[in-house]
RNA sequence: GGCCCCAUCGUCUAACGGUUAGGACGAAUCCUUCUCAAGGAUUAAAUCGGAGUUCGAUUCUCCGUGGGGUCACCA
């Protein structure tokens, strides 16, 4: 790895939990810093008392730990208030700021005395990593506001400052700051610092293609864990909207991730989170998972009465092949679609006869016949498992018709018309109980 | 509206100025099959428009058009 002293931050404000663009922010930071060999600092951007919550911290800390970015240092702005005052006084003693007595906007009539940037009205450029070049005048954003007073430093000063404290190199961020990015330049010259390499990404937009928000179908971090997706899942899918490594594999792990992520690469244009394709990376991370880990994530969306239950367990492919996320297994018990795995059906005897007999007035005793025979022959197997039966039913099947039997067979297992194939429910069910509901209906 | 940014299948995207414009998701069809699911195969589907530059533009330039962002005593 390549060694430099990169340092990306990612900087939330505790105002809701984490969604949307802004983990893929935190992502797209965490994997540069990662690939750098750098430091990838947290910060939490908490200057707005009103708005900032406890619960929202927890949740931010709650995403990044779930996605597996962990963070090299962990602030909380509103620690720095003492460093940021000390920056507002030197400011107005170097005349780059100045103290105006305003009456406060919520009409209540009241002066305050708020501090405010002296624009020098002048062009400023940055080199964006993703954008390239960005200029513009500085002239129609006024003498604007760095603070509410003295002690209440506002998001321009705060981020400027604390990113030079922390040393930040680049700051990776949404595209929604582009426009902010000249006034914290003009900070940063005003206190003597440098001025990082910024990297502007386009904004993940929804169906409508609007920003997207929690008003607009986007989920959070721990809603997709609450539905039951994996978190390598969501991870491989973020990490690929806006960004691609120019091959056309689609799978990456984190550590892939890491090696093949490069800012330069990532898309100019806002690009639309597709759901589809995020079941699709669930389903394919879900096939790695192994049987004790499948439970681990599928036991939680299982009725508790059936937690116990042997049958429960024989039941593993059968939820793998019928879900893309965990919480799909909820709908599946939900309308009872494997209740004769755990109860005995009731069956409609018309049912039971295959489309070719349907017409044939003594189609049923027919049926039976093949039905009882099939039940003789598993009788004889001691042996019982999936390819067993399998084995011992189809010369049989072949030489009726295999829908003739098989059919039936399935009917007289599951009691419906859709359902896994007839060995497969066998070889679950068991002996005992594959019998059972076999002569239960001849 | 001012300023900034952007423009390839429905979506995510690939393509040193020369490709039958490729892949993935989704869709459709077929195969497999006793019915589902899964799996396999195939197909449909795109360079926003107009001028340039060039032997040759998806690619470079300009103009339109369209989309997005931002214009707080929020971050």
């Amino acid at each position: 790895m390549e060694k430099t002293n990169v340092v990306t931050r990612f900087a939330p404000s505790p105002t809701g939990n984490l969604h949307s663009g802004a983990y893929r922010t935190a992502i797209f930071s965490y994997l540069y810093a990662r690939k750098h060999g750098g430091t990838f600092v947290l910060r939490i951007e908490d200057t707005d008392k009103e708005r900032s919550k406890k619960e929202y911290e927890d949740n931010i800390l709650e995403s990044l730990q779930w996605l597996g970015l962990e963070y090299d240092v962990f602030v909380r702005q509103s620690e720095n208030v003492a460093r940021h005052q000390a920056v507002l006084e030197q400011l107005i003693a170097d005349g780059h700021a100045y103290i105006s007595k305003e009456a406060a906007k919520d009409g209540s009539g009241i002066i305050k005395e708020i501090i405010r940037f002296k624009n020098p009205n002048v062009d400023i450029s940055f080199h964006d990593e993703i954008k390239g070049t960005v200029t513009m005048n500085t002239t129609d954003l006024g003498d604007f506001v760095i603070a509410k007073n003295i002690t209440e430093p506002l998001f321009h000063l705060a981020v400027v400052v604390d990113d030079f404290d922390a040393g930040v190199t680049h700051v990776v961020r949404g595209e929604d700051h582009v426009s902010n990015t000249p006034r914290q330049i003009l900070i940063q010259r005003a206190i003597g610092a440098p001025t990082p390499i910024y990297a502007h990404l386009p904004l993940v937009l929804g169906l409508d293609k609007q920003k997207l928000s929690k008003r607009k179908g986007a989920l959070a971090v721990t809603e997709y864990r609450d539905l039951g997706y994996l978190p390598e899942a969501l991870l491989n899918m973020v990490a690929m909207v806006g960004w691609n490594p120019g091959t056309e594999q689609e799978l990456f792990s984190k550590e892939e991730l890491i090696t093949a992520f490069e800012l330069s690469k990532v898309q100019k244009s806002p690009a639309i989170f597709n759901a589809e394709k995020l079941n699709w990376f669930n389903r394919e991370y879900i096939k790695k998972l192994s049987s004790e880990m499948f439970w681990q994530h599928a036991l939680s969306f299982v009725p508790n009465e059936y937690h116990n239950n042997d049958m429960l367990k024989k039941l593993e492919q059968l939820l793998r092949d019928r879900i893309e996320k965990f919480s799909d297994i909820s709908e599946l018990f939900a309308v009872g679609e494997f209740d004769y795995f755990f109860n005995n059906p009731t069956i409609d005897e018309k049912m039971l006869v295959w489309k070719t007999l349907k017409d044939d007035p003594e189609g049923l005793q027919k049926t039976k016949i093949y039905l009882k025979h099939a039940g003789e022959l598993l009788e004889s197997l001691t042996d019982w498992n999936y390819e067993n039966v399998k084995n011992t039913l189809t010369p049989y099947a072949e030489q009726e018709g295999k829908g003739n039997v098989l059919w039936p067979l399935r009917v007289a297992l599951s009691g419906k018309e859709k359902s896994p194939d007839p060995f497969e429910l066998a070889g679950i069910l068991g002996k005992e109980i594959t019998l059972a509901r076999i002569y239960g209906m001849v």
